[in-house]
RNA sequence: UCCUCAGUAGCUCAAUGGUAGAGCAUCCGGCUGUUAACCGGAGGGUUGUAGGUUCGAAUCCUACCUGAGGAGCCA
């Protein structure tokens, strides 16, 4: 066994390795899997950019090279050398003839074996889960995700405005937020950067934030984090149709990317791809008065009542059987429009031809995917929305600097907030939230 | 906060009132093309915690802890 990598000019990337084929490289990693039978033994090396399986024969290398292919630990880093050859037997097409080995720190017992493993014991193994294909390939559905976010916006021209996570109040009132102690103050970490967004597009014209928000609800649901990431972009002079386009485009420039980047990542998964194939322009549209028809049928009651959900009251919001019904027969996201003015927060736009309902949107992914985007025209006028600040019973000196935006040039302006675990839950099919994100937090989950 | 379900070997699970078991992982042995390899052997337990019922409790009862799914709220 080599105690250094002497002559060697550097590694490869497992990816790289097809334009290999004949040559001898070095590859890097960790060991993922062995088998062994007999005269032979074979390691799965992982690099983070793929697999490689390794095949070492007894007769071809050094017996202390062979003995510690039988005896190296899973996720044991190391460097092994050897020719690379097509193989149709070994997984990804190629495989490599082992010559050297050199065992950089051997790992022992461990946790995650290949077999199947219960959820808070994973969730526990989170910083080694990671190295697990399936998490890998989720998370890099996500960074293409975040990345399309940013190229999307940068190509129309928004400013990428980040909003402030410590806040003095909340923001919409609604929400039950985290308190912690800033110099004596009482502070709040984010719900939205949307308020502080909305002076920022007078500014710009265009902006949007990325970035984390936290919310303090006790939710106990596949469907809630208490930490996760939302893209918010807030456009001067937009109203409600241009909103409607904007979230159109984004989901379609996001779908698209992850078709296009991620296409090995979404086989891992098992994810249908037909499904993602027909996302395309334009949504389906509906007016919350529209989606109530539908869920007031008398049919679709009695499958609410079988399944034990509670019944949709008129007037209310949509519970998550009702969104799921209201996507089922649908091959493309739903945007429900104009829900009633008083189950929505206080700074969205009435509609002047009905002001009972509100110029506001939410996207419904299809599969039962539920709520990946929330938006609204905002409310321009000073005087309505200093009432609505009254009605809501919400400090107003907390809010003079947002009232003051509609009192130098206001413009009517909108946007609304993308939650990005829900995209890439969506994207990827898994089901639960949690899969999304690095680190997720939850409820009573703080570690690692 | 409420409703439902669960907690047994490192992991995934079985044992429904009568001696606590299997697969994987670990260790030992066998096998020259494995694919969650396979075959043989070994070690591994205060059955979530506390109390109760019983001749006898993993199993039945009570409380608590932890987790999962759902509700409410939302992205």
């Amino acid at each position: 066994m080599r105690k250094e990598p002497s002559g060697m000019k550097g590694h490869t990337d497992i990816r790289d390795l097809a334009s290999s084929e004949g040559k001898e490289v070095l590859v890097r990693g960790w060991l993922y899997a062995k088998r062994e039978s007999g005269k032979i033994r074979f390691l799965v090396v992982r690099d983070g950019t793929g697999y490689l399986q390794v095949v070492a024969f007894a007769k071809e290398v050094s017996p202390e090279v062979f003995a510690a292919c039988g005896t190296v630990g899973q996720e044991s880093s190391l460097e092994v050398r050897g020719i690379i050859r097509r193989e149709p037997r070994a997984p990804g097409g190629f495989e490599m003839g082992l010559k050297e080995l050199r065992i950089l720190h051997s790992a022992v017992d461990y946790p995650l074996t290949p077999k199947e493993h219960g959820p808070e014991f994973l969730l526990d193994h989170r910083h080694l889960w990671l190295r697990s294909s399936r998490p890998h390939a989720l998370l890099r559905i996500r960074n293409e995700i975040c990345q399309g976010v940013r190229d999307f916006f940068y190509d129309r021209g928004f400013v990428l405005i980040d909003s402030p996570m410590f806040t003095p109040a909340a923001c919409e009132g609604t929400s039950t937020l985290f308190e912690t102690d800033y110099f004596g103050e009482k502070a709040y970490l984010t719900q939205s950067g949307q308020l502080y967004l909305e002076p920022a597009c007078m500014a710009f014209g265009k902006v949007y934030c990325f970035g984390p928000t936290f919310r303090a609800e006790k939710s106990k649901t596949r469907r809630h984090l208490t930490e996760f990431w939302m893209v918010e972009p807030e456009v001067a002079f937009a109203e409600l149709p241009e909103i409607l386009e904007l979230a159109e485009d984004l989901v379609c420039s996001l779908v698209a990317r992850a078709l296009d980047r991620n296409r090995e990542d979404l086989k891992v998964l098992e994810r249908d791809t037909s499904r993602l194939e027909k996302i395309s322009k334009p949504f389906h549209r509906m007016t919350y008065d529209e989606a109530a028809k539908i869920l007031e049928d008398p049919a679709i009651r009695a499958r609410s009542d079988a399944q034990g959900a509670p019944p949709f009251t008129p007037g209310g919001d949509f519970g998550g059987f009702d969104e799921t019904v209201l996507t089922e027969n649908l091959d493309r996201p739903a945007m429900v429009t104009h829900y009633p003015t008083d189950i929505k927060a206080f700074y969205m736009q009435p509609d002047p031809a009905n002001p009972s309902r509100a110029l506001c949107v939410d996207v419904l992914a299809p599969e039962g995917y539920g709520e990946i985007i929330g938006g609204s025209q905002r409310i321009h006028d000073h005087d309505l929305l200093l009432a609505r600040i009254r009605e809501h019973q919400l400090p107003e000196e907390a809010f003079k600097w947002y009232l003051e935006i509609r009192k130098y040039g206001t413009v009517p302006h909108g946007g609304f907030g993308m939650g990005v675990e829900r995209v890439v839950s969506w994207l990827g099919g898994v089901k639960h939230l949690r899969e999304a994100i690095p680190y997720p937090r939850m409820l009573h989950r703080l570690y690692p």
